[in-house]
DNA sequence: CGTTCGGAACGAACGGTGTTCTACCCACGA
DNA sequence: TCGTGGGTAGAACACCGTTCGTTCCGAACG
């Protein structure tokens, strides 16, 4: 009742009876949809825009002139624009696939549902810009959340470790989702990369070695590998930490 | 020449002449800088905004109004606002700490380091958002990551580990200060805050604990600690981790 | 000295944004 | 049948980044 919302019945019926070929049951006149808006449909609305064009494409008139509508008429469904784009990331979040905690392969499963994590939001472009912007409570979120604690637990981390460890790596995975749709979007308008690209390594490689020499040293390091490989160097990182803090390497026993 | 309009040789010596004592060489007339406007000007109007008003604060026409003028007239110092904002980050990093490094306590300095890094960022409202949409390459930021790779490799943190290090360690740097702004912002503005706060505790404590029994029973971890604590917490999960990775566990003596 | 010229200053304008106000319209309950 | 209340939506408000065209001024040149 309180967090929101959810799902309103007559929005349900309404789609139902737009499925359904028409008996003619009681004089359908026209179209019994004619007012077709709803917070389902403008939240499909949205994410095919957000994934055609990224957060920034997600506008409130370009989202309603994809439902043939006015800006205006979006704030009956929905309180403002942060409300769509919590709707919107928890849409994302929904798409995460979740494993079967198992005991004897922690460590893997927990990895693998972070890594997963960051390639939905990566498919919805940068998306993951909304998730640092407020604390992620949707459901869908909410499941992720608790799948990894499960897992966290089954590895014997402690209690308060493990709820820590959510948090921080949450806004790792977020900040990685956000750095890697930069890229990515600077990798569509490739005319112009190139030159950026290669003025950025020019850069690099003019830097002075007096004034940064360890820097200039690893710049072969600091370039190579791809962004997943080092997000997973990240993650590689947080979880042996994680390891090194469990009471009982596997299992829930002490 | 190419990485970018530094420092321009004009405005050094505007600096100068205006702080010389005035030899009326050749005719200095009234005032030789009566058209004061310099990118440093800007620098310095844009940074007083973004400490006071956050960011968002952060707009051409609120500088320009600043430095009582039109917008217009900053784009002959500045190339557009994403310029701007990384002159801006470039500053705020010039006010982070560095250590002289020592092998004997490369730990300690380098978390202390990266909390002093958070801390700048935050001293400056959310400009760490800045931070996460592009590569920090201004000098200051370089003279962090120089020192941060310089601790790195006196730890004996293999090269390769330390260059990625520093990646993951800067997004997760970032990321917290991102959301720590988000909270003090919130925190602001007490009057609506104290019911959006109660809102979302009422929110977890209802939460149903058969959907979400781990998140539930975690609540009092999920919530303790401050955000700082949390934040050192992910950091040595981070530096355990890499002190594991490390040949030498001091020193640079394999 | 006068003139030219180049770059800075800057008002106005363009096309966008989120949000609110205010009518209107229409299906429903009385 | 007649209100009426809530969804619809156009217009408007106050912003935003950026560009255009003009003005203006200081310095260099003839």
């Amino acid at each position: 009742m309180f967090y929101p919302r959810t799902v309103s019945a007559s929005n349900r019926i309404e789609r139902v009876e737009h499925d359904l070929p028409e008996p003619p049951w009681r004089t359908p006149r026209k179209q019994p949809a004619r007012r077709s808006l709803s917070r389902e449909a403008i939240v499909e609305a949205a994410m095919g825009v957000l994934r055609k064009e990224g957060i920034d494409g997600v506008s409130m008139r370009r989202v309603a002139t994809e439902l043939s509508t006015g800006a205006a008429s979006l704030y009956a469904h929905v309180a403002n624009k942060d409300e769509l784009v919590e709707l919107l990331f928890d849409e994302v979040a929904g798409e995460i696939p979740l494993p079967e905690p198992d005991p004897a392969r922690w460590r893997e499963q927990v990895m693998q549902l972070w890594v997963d994590s960051r390639a939905a939001l990566l498919r919805y472009r940068d998306i993951a810009r909304a998730a640092l912007g407020s604390v992620p409570f949707g459901p869908n979120a909410l499941r992720v959340t608790e799948t990894t604690l499960q897992l966290l637990r089954l590895g014997g981390v402690p209690e308060e470790a493990a709820a820590w460890s959510a948090d921080v790596v949450g806004l790792y995975v977020s900040a990685s989702a956000v750095e890697g749709a930069m890229r990515a979007q600077r990798e569509e308008g490739h005319g112009q990369w190139d030159d950026k690209a290669r003025q950025t390594r020019e850069f690099l490689a003019a830097l002075p070695a007096d004034r940064f020499p360890v820097f200039v040293s690893l710049l072969p390091h600091l370039m190579s590998g791809t962004e997943e490989e080092r997000f997973r160097f990240g993650l590689e990182l947080l979880v042996s930490g994680l390891a090194a803090l469990a009471t009982g390497p596997r299992g829930a026993d002490p």
